[in-house]
DNA sequence: ATAGATGCAAATGTTTTGCACAGCA
DNA sequence: TGCTGTGCAAAACATTTGCATCTAT
C-alpha cells in the first residue's frame, strides 16, 4: 500500500510548491527517532535524486522548521539535527560520546518548575529538556 | 581590596600553568550571568592584552571547560556562550531573538522526570533546560 | 506565464590545527 | 632549561547567499 507520508500531505494541503528535491528531503525524514544531520539529510537524498544539492537540502530543512513541521536539535557544537517528530511534544536523551539521539517523553512539565520570580522579564515560550549520557552502542 | 578571581585562585590550586593570556580571560569571564562568545571573550582579553590570539582564547576556553570551570552553552546555531557559573548547577533562559542568556534555578530535579523505561539503554548522567523566550530588549 | 525553487560556487561564521617561537616553572 | 602555551595563518566544517536557470502551478 504507497501512502504518501503525513509530513507530505500536511504540506500539500498547505500549498507548499511541491518538487522532486523537497518530496525526497520530506521523505528522507519520515519516521520515528529520526535524528539526521543536513548532511546525512543531503546523502541519502542524494541516492535516490543524484543532482540534488546541499542548498536546496539546506533551504528545505528551513523552511520546515520555520513552518513547524520538522524540529532543529542543537547537539553541543557538533551539526545540527533534524527531527520529523514535530506535532507531538518530546524532549531529547544526547549521546555525550557519538552525538545520537533519542526521542524521550518525560513526566511533568518542566515550564512549571520556572517560577515567574525568575524569569527576569522574559516572556518564557517554551522549555525543552536535554538529556545527557551515554549511548548502549557507546558503553560496549 | 584587590582579590584574584576565584577561577584563578582555584586554577592556580590545580597546578595550571598560569600566563598572561589565561589571566585575562578568566577575569574577563568572572562574574555572574556573563555568557561571552568566544569572539567577545576574544575582544575584552584585546583590550587589555592586545596580542592575544583568538587561537590561544578557544584553547583556554576549551581547557577551562574540560577542566569543570565553565560551561559550554548552545544557543541555537549562534556562537557557543561561556558562563563561568559552574560550580553551582542551574539552567538557562535564552532569547529566541537576540540570543541573549540569562541563569535561571528551576525548582525540581529534572533528572527525575524521566522513568528508567525511557532509557533506551543510556546511562543517563546529567539534564539540562533550556527555557526558551523572548528578552526584556527585544520585546521593546 | 510567472512566482518561486534549484544548482553551483563563492562567501560567511565558527572553531580547530600545524608549526616555529617564546616564556613560565 | 624544558615542557608547554602562544601567535599566526591556513584548514576544516557548517551553513548561507547571489545569481542565472529551470519548473510547478
Amino acid at each position: 500500500m504507497l501512502r504518501m507520508s503525513d509530513l507530505l500531505e500536511r504540506l500539500r494541503e498547505r500549498g507548499w510548491r511541491l518538487t522532486a528535491q523537497r518530496r525526497v528531503v520530506a521523505e528522507v525524514l519520515d519516521g520515528d527517532h529520526v535524528h539526521l544531520t543536513a548532511d546525512e539529510v543531503h546523502a541519502r537524498a542524494a541516492e535516490r535524486l543524484p543532482e540534488i544539492s546541499r542548498a536546496t537540502v539546506y533551504n528545505t530543512l528551513r523552511e520546515l522548521v520555520h513552518r513547524g513541521e520538522v524540529l532543529e536539535v542543537s547537539t553541543d557544537g557538533r551539526a545540527k539535527r533534524y527531527d520529523p517528530n514535530a506535532h507531538r511534544p518530546h524532549h531529547h536523551l544526547l549521546c555525550a560520546r557519538c552525538g545520537s539521539i533519542r526521542d524521550v517523553h518525560p513526566t511533568g512539565d518542566p515550564l512549571a518548575n520556572l517560577p515567574a520570580a525568575q524569569s527576569f522579564g522574559f516572556t518564557v515560550l517554551e522549555a525543552e529538556v536535554t538529556y545527557r549520557g551515554i549511548c548502549p552502542d557507546c558503553a560496549a
